[in-house]
DNA sequence: TAGATTGTTAATCGATTAACAATC
DNA sequence: TAGATTGTTAATCGATTAACAATC
């Protein structure tokens, strides 16, 4: 979509302009300088402007930029515009917890199938969709257009299994198992390791 | 304990040395240099030994690393040498989920208290541990030295419930609302943004 | 028009990589 | 000793900040 490559920085931080400019939006907030929103954000107004140019001009000489606009433009950027399928492998505590916590639907994040190993979990009900085996995955991915697969499944067979789901065409994996998958270039993968996440506050912690 | 500021790069790359030297120990292997540990993780040689540079020598010419003693060096790093107390704000699904999920007793993370707003839900045994209402919150952390709250609660209600922990004596969050809490700057925050990490993931499949 | 604020270039800062002397 | 590999300095690269001309 862009000519030149955005840096990783810059995409890591528009999930949080997108949050801080939706709330300015639900509190009638019409236009707002790069100055006002750095003071808000604590970054600097240099970094905000850099960040939206990556994208085109947004804003307007004088006036700043209008909230609704670019809060809608950034979403765009983020791909929240359209929707996206996904499934979740592994329904323990987290992927229960996802399932139901996320309120994925809101952003378009529409869950199309929840699949366990577990006999025991298997045909519960979860934000109304049948817990199913797994040998039911390749069928439900060949059905819907299935664009993320979320692995809240135990390491051991995170690897093994983003493999297969590679094979059925996936090719997202937003991973909470504790390992590092190594696929395909072309597969996106995002990692939520919430262990390295408690260790660093732990680091934190202990430093002083 | 360092004299130079270590920096948040470094910082977000110790958990995953971790990781792999754990790994590479559980396997029995003894020694490794930083190239052959550069192939396995996938960054540079010259990264590793700077990172490991940071805390003085652990590694030796000609031989490389012991990783059982790298390993615990770095889990010293980390703190998780010492035992934390933690309590968590909110057993709703998340919170139930990481009580249940994360295992922290392993790596020295000890749940001293869970606690909810709702009645419904207290009363009820997590892991052994009875859901409290929030109003004995107090007593716990005044009991308990708390060393880390887990916040697992509604965004609305977290920067309030984090204001009046920090008066309790509370130094440090592992924050999942998706807020940004305004602390005081000796008070540490590691956020855990789950809708920021999705909106990441949906980026990269947005972009080809 | 004058004031405000962006878009963008230039300067600075910090992090990563390369190179190599030190040394096991 | 010779070979291997670290610790560390120097070079490069990229990201952040500052500055200012363009322009609404």
């Amino acid at each position: 979509m862009e000519a030149k490559e955005i840096s990783q920085a810059v995409i890591g931080r528009l999930p949080r302009y997108y949050r801080y400019l939706g709330e300015l939006r639900d509190e009638g907030v019409e236009r707002i300088s790069s100055q006002d929103l750095s003071k808000l954000m604590a970054v600097t107004a240099s970094q905000i402007r850099q960040d939206f140019n990556n994208f085109g001009g947004f804003g307007q000489q004088g006036y700043g930029y209008n909230v609704e606009f670019l809060y809608s433009e950034i979403g765009k950027i983020l791909g929240l515009d359209q929707q996206h399928h996904l499934i979740i492998i592994g329904a323990g505590n987290l992927g229960q917890a996802l399932a139901n916590y996320m309120n994925f639907e809101r952003r378009g994040f529409i869950i199309k199938g929840i699949f366990d190993t577990n006999e025991q979990i298997q045909g519960k009900q979860i934000r109304g969709i049948t817990v199913q085996p797994m040998d039911r995955i390749k069928a439900c991915v060949d059905e819907y257009n299935i664009d993320i697969a979320v692995l809240t499944i135990p390491k051991d067979s995170a690897v093994e299994v983003a493999n297969t789901l590679v094979g059925y065409g996936v090719k997202a994996f937003w991973n909470f198992a504790h390992v590092d998958l190594h696929l395909p270039k072309s597969i996106k993968v995002e990692n939520v390791h919430l262990s390295d996440s408690l260790m660093k506050l732990s680091y934190m912690i202990s430093c002083d």
